[in-house]
DNA sequence: GAAAAAAGTTAGGCTATACTAACTTATTTA
DNA sequence: TAAATAAGTTAGTATAGCCTAACTTTTTTC
């Protein structure tokens, strides 16, 4: 009601882990403001999505979720807040451990997921100022500010581009280890430049030069991979 | 069954947070082999001793404990094990965020209660690294080996030294951060040289040297110190 | 060694989170 | 627009941990 540190509704009775999850997901769905359907909450968390409609509901009830039956949900601020929160632990936590402590890549989200229910904020902040208050995690994710600003920019995928298109690898995404690794070996990793070099119809594997390398990858690979655009001679419309 | 690793009985299906807090307190009140009371592991935890009943039949059950109705328990060496392991993270977080944040002395006890349950072992091998494999925590509690060894020595306290003695202060308590900042302030920490110079009778103040500075503490405080006797000239029974 | 006190246990509940099975609502398709 | 399908919900159950109240066993005290 007053300062501006934390607004009205719901504050920090430190939420448990589930909880956390559940948040993170729906705005990892929503992400700027749409809704979460629960199938996807369900799918993304591996749970029965009727153990989803419980929870929401409940969730619904502490002010963190805007919740219609048979609707899906949206967070509200005071539950948009507490997943950013959850975010800036745990992508801060991904970059210490890379970079403070020599972690692979491929698993500093494993530890994270762990981690970022069981850090303190003190700690968290502690981690970013050690390590140069970095803006992104190790995958190019952006990490959110002490007070939950965070940069929203969409990328479009390396699936996404058009033959002839270039542009800058920004994130990855980070969730499977295996994946990760073959990135790696690729070079394919956040800063490098990429262009399309061509593009195999019916789902055909993509050609690329990333670095002065060459190379193809399946579509559902390029998928995973976000390209801010650079020289693109052509319009392109949406 | 084979390999040095892991030796027969429960293995590593991660325990929950509760259970290696039960283990933690059990293995603190037996230390070397003793058995420990219903009461006083509810004690530690601040649990009903109704609790403890229901929980410690079930860690019987998976094998940690050995317990007989009515007589208190005692680990097995899988529960030791398991104690150990959970001990050693603890510590060793302990001492990374001392060492490597700038985490303050009195405040890494309750950071440490959470990680521990989070880090995996190969986080915490890695900080141990990082900081040069160190043998004892800020506080001057010894810190398990990967393979479970621990120095149990067990220290007299200052409560208990005769007027006259030496001794090096080797560790505190670590639970109080009140308690620890006072210490601090009075540069009662491990590592520093401490004589006994009075005793006020019926429970008084203790009067000791420690550096170059006169000090008066309580008894209670004192028996929160623990020393390593150096220079006693006189005989001590027990 | 019996009564009193202390310690420990069982019984019965509660909360959070999850599940399966059965049912309802919404959406798609023909 | 009605039938088929997909999505979502409710009902009932399970498990881990915890609690209080009532009971039992052990220990202490006179």
């Amino acid at each position: 009601m007053s300062g501006a540190r934390e607004a009205g509704g719901a504050t920090r009775e430190a939420l448990t882990a589930p909880v956390e999850d559940y948040l993170k997901a729906i705005y990892a769905i929503g992400k700027g403001t749409g809704a979460a359907a629960t199938n996807e909450i369900a799918q993304r968390l591996a749970l029965a999505p009727a153990s989803v409609s419980g929870m929401v509901r409940r969730l619904a009830d502490q002010g963190l979720l805007a919740y219609e039956r048979y609707h899906g949900v949206k967070l509200t601020d005071s539950g948009r807040r507490a997943a950013l929160r959850t975010l800036r632990r745990h992508r801060v936590i991904e970059a210490y451990l890379a970079e403070a402590l020599g972690y692979p890549w491929d698993r500093v989200h494993q530890e994270a997921e762990r981690l970022e229910h069981a850090a303190s904020d003190e700690l968290v902040d502690r981690m970013a100022a050690t390590i140069g208050e970095p803006e992104v995690d190790p995958h190019g994710a952006p990490i959110p500010t002490r007070d939950g600003a965070v940069d929203e920019t969409e990328y479009r995928s390396l699936a996404d581009m058009r033959v002839g298109a270039s542009g800058s690898v920004v994130r990855v995404a980070d969730e499977d280890p295996e994946m990760l690794r073959y990135l790696a070996e690729l070079a394919i990793v956040p800063g490098k430049r990429v262009t399309v070099k061509a593009r195999a119809p019916y789902d055909g594997p993509i050609t690329l030069t990333i670095g002065r390398q060459e190379l193809s990858i399946g579509p559902a690979l390029a998928a995973q991979v976000l390209v801010a655009p650079l020289a693109d001679r052509a319009g392109r419309r949406g």
